[in-house]
DNA sequence: CTTGACTCCGTACTTGGCTACGGTTCTATA
DNA sequence: TATAGAACCGTAGCCAAGTACGGAGTCAAG
């Protein structure tokens, strides 16, 4: 993994550093999702952990379920915004959260007792997923 | 909303319960999530509130980040899979959620958080999401 | 018993999120 | 300092998940 005097990564350590292809680090720079480092005149450009962590969060958010749209608004909050609209976009996404965890927690519950059932008998078992999520609809 | 004397919907009555369109429900037809109802020969289908239960459910999945295959390995086991085969399933699927579930609890609270900050003072605020998510990367 | 809306089904197009290609510019080791 | 291997950057292609289209078959209100 290169790194120069100061420690910080080419675009390839970056990109295995973070899980991620070269071409992701590039189409996230394209999408503004990551804001290229300044490149000195008639060099490359290097990469620092606040890079990395700021990739990892990207796949993670995209894990649970949120958009690059919806992930760059979350991002401008870690960027610091100014506090009316921060108030709104944390708000907005807040909802969003407790809904998603309210779903996964039902179906943790039932998956665990699936799980509890199949280790006791060793029957045909039906395992209520369906009616677990309620989630409302998003429009 | 049209129903047949047992209060069966047509398709098109079936996607607005859903809030999907037509041609997605005959994509998830054509996908396997979903079996089409039989057809009495020179009639048109008819659905029941199992299969809006059913769209519902993938719908609600795909919020919390889960593809189609995986909704699909979901639903087999809603379907009633055999014990060592559901238990592999509710296993992986179990450690997936946990996984979500502990993201999104410090999303939360940092979320939050950052709400209640904004209550209080008007300046400039940075909200510290991206260390928030632990997630380890899967493969 | 017609007519306009709806169903059925196959195929083609679109969008989001990457992934690959290829020509030019840098970089670092022999 | 020559040169193999990166980095750069634009453009094109790919896959998942829909979305649109169109012709032939149903349905039900008039």
């Amino acid at each position: 993994m290169r790194r120069d005097l100061w420690g910080r990564l080419t675009i390839a350590g970056f990109a295995k550093a973070c899980n991620v292809h070269v071409e992701t680090v590039r189409f996230y720079q394209h999408k503004r999702l990551l804001r290229p480092p300044d490149r000195p005149p008639g060099k490359i450009r290097r990469y620092g952990p606040a890079d990395v962590a700021r990739i990892r969060f990207i796949k993670s958010a995209q894990r649970l379920g949120f958009s690059l749209d919806e992930i760059a608004q979350l991002l401008r909050l870690d960027d610091g915004a100014h506090c009316s609209e921060a108030a709104e976009i944390a708000a907005h996404r807040l909802l969003d959260v407790q809904a998603k965890l309210a779903d996964l927690q039902r179906m943790q519950t039932v998956l665990a007792e699936l799980l509890a059932r199949c280790k006791v008998g060793k029957e045909q078992l039906r395992c209520p997923l369906i009616s677990s999520l309620q989630a409302a609809d998003s429009p």
